[in-house]
DNA sequence: CGTTGATCCTGGGCGC
DNA sequence: TGCGCCCAGGATCAAC
């Protein structure tokens, strides 16, 4: 589940590599995963340098001169760099403790399916277990078309206050579920959603509606802050998640809900509890985030 | 129009 | 040990 967090960790770690390259060849695995034709993509993208690499919510964008090359990790995407330079890790390491299957630098295997490499040496590899990732690629003149219909951008102008207040309405979904929403905020998957909401002392299946006024600045501000928390921890390697190095985040050992089904909350010492709204689990507190809303907005803890 | 549910996919964990 | 079953879920599309 790479959301914001993790793409942006991504991004961060190849763009030194990446950066002012040029792409030479291109191999295809499984081109289940490419929204282009193979052999389209291949000839657009030979020889062309890479200007820039940047991000727009969950999506990884590579400028080239003429398109943009558009990433989405879905489930269990990863992008890696492979440097000839390094010797490549032996298959896959399972961690001891949260038996994460992680690797560092890899060989391409039977889930790679696309490698891109560069004229002054390296590649990046795509790989993907579950093929639910998607790589696009689309000419410059495409780009406010293909994302219309994504939301607010943290940390730009588009996120703020206003236009955050107003995109509520009167709706009857649960406030869990506008957040999975990418019209919404763009970036917020359910590891963020679940943490934002303690973080602001929200229920899950509240709804929106329902919601008050500080309720909704609390988590205007609980969003920023648990997005903040994952990226300077490198990311949240729940399951497959890896960084350009093939490493794994840190941010799972600061997560307050999501997966602690059972646990105790660091805040209270309530026992995490664990719920499914609109088929996707929902972990909460039910001490700090009360189903019936508290008498005054809570303040974010942590 | 708003909202929900099915769908894609594979590996891991579980029960027997 | 091995098999079958179920679960995880982002985005899209169909259906209510």
């Amino acid at each position: 589940m790479p959301e914001l967090p993790e793409v942006e960790t991504v991004r961060r770690g190849l763009a030194p590599h990446v950066v002012g390259g040029f792409i030479d060849d291109i191999q295809v695995g499984d081109s289940k995963i490419l929204q282009v034709e193979p052999h389209r993509l291949i000839e657009q993208i030979r020889g062309q340098k890479i200007l820039g690499l940047t991000r727009r919510g969950k999506y990884l964008i590579f400028e080239l001169e003429r398109h943009y090359l558009i990433f989405h990790f879905g489930m269990t995407g990863q992008l890696t760099f492979r440097d000839p330079n390094r010797s490549d890790s032996e298959g896959f390491k399972r961690h001891p403790v949260t038996g994460l299957q992680r690797t560092l630098q890899h060989a391409p295997d039977r889930h790679t399916h696309l490698q891109i490499h560069l004229r002054q040496g390296g590649s990046m590899l795509f790989r993907d277990i579950r093929k639910f990732g998607k790589v696009f690629l689309i000419e410059k003149g495409e780009v406010s078309v293909f994302f219309e219909r994504l939301g607010m951008e943290p940390w730009t102008p588009d996120y703020n206050l206003k236009a955050f207040l107003q995109k509520f309405g009167n709706r009857k979904l649960a406030i869990k579920s506008l957040l999975l929403d990418q019209s919404f905020v763009a970036g917020v998957g359910n590891i963020y959603a679940d943490e934002a909401l303690f973080a602001a002392g929200i229920h899950p299946a509240r709804k929106v509606r329902s919601l008050r006024k500080t309720e909704k600045e609390s988590l205007f501000e609980a969003i920023l802050q648990v997005l903040k928390r994952g990226i300077e921890h490198g990311g949240t390697s729940f399951r497959d998640f890896v960084n350009s190095d093939g490493d794994k985040g840190n941010n799972q050992e600061e997560l307050q809900v999501y997966g602690r089904k059972g646990e105790s909350c660091h805040r209270c010492g309530t026992l995490i509890q664990r719920i499914v709204i609109s088929q996707r689990s929902s972990s909460f507190c039910p001490a700090c985030q009360p189903r019936g809303g508290r008498s005054r907005a809570g303040k974010a803890p942590i």
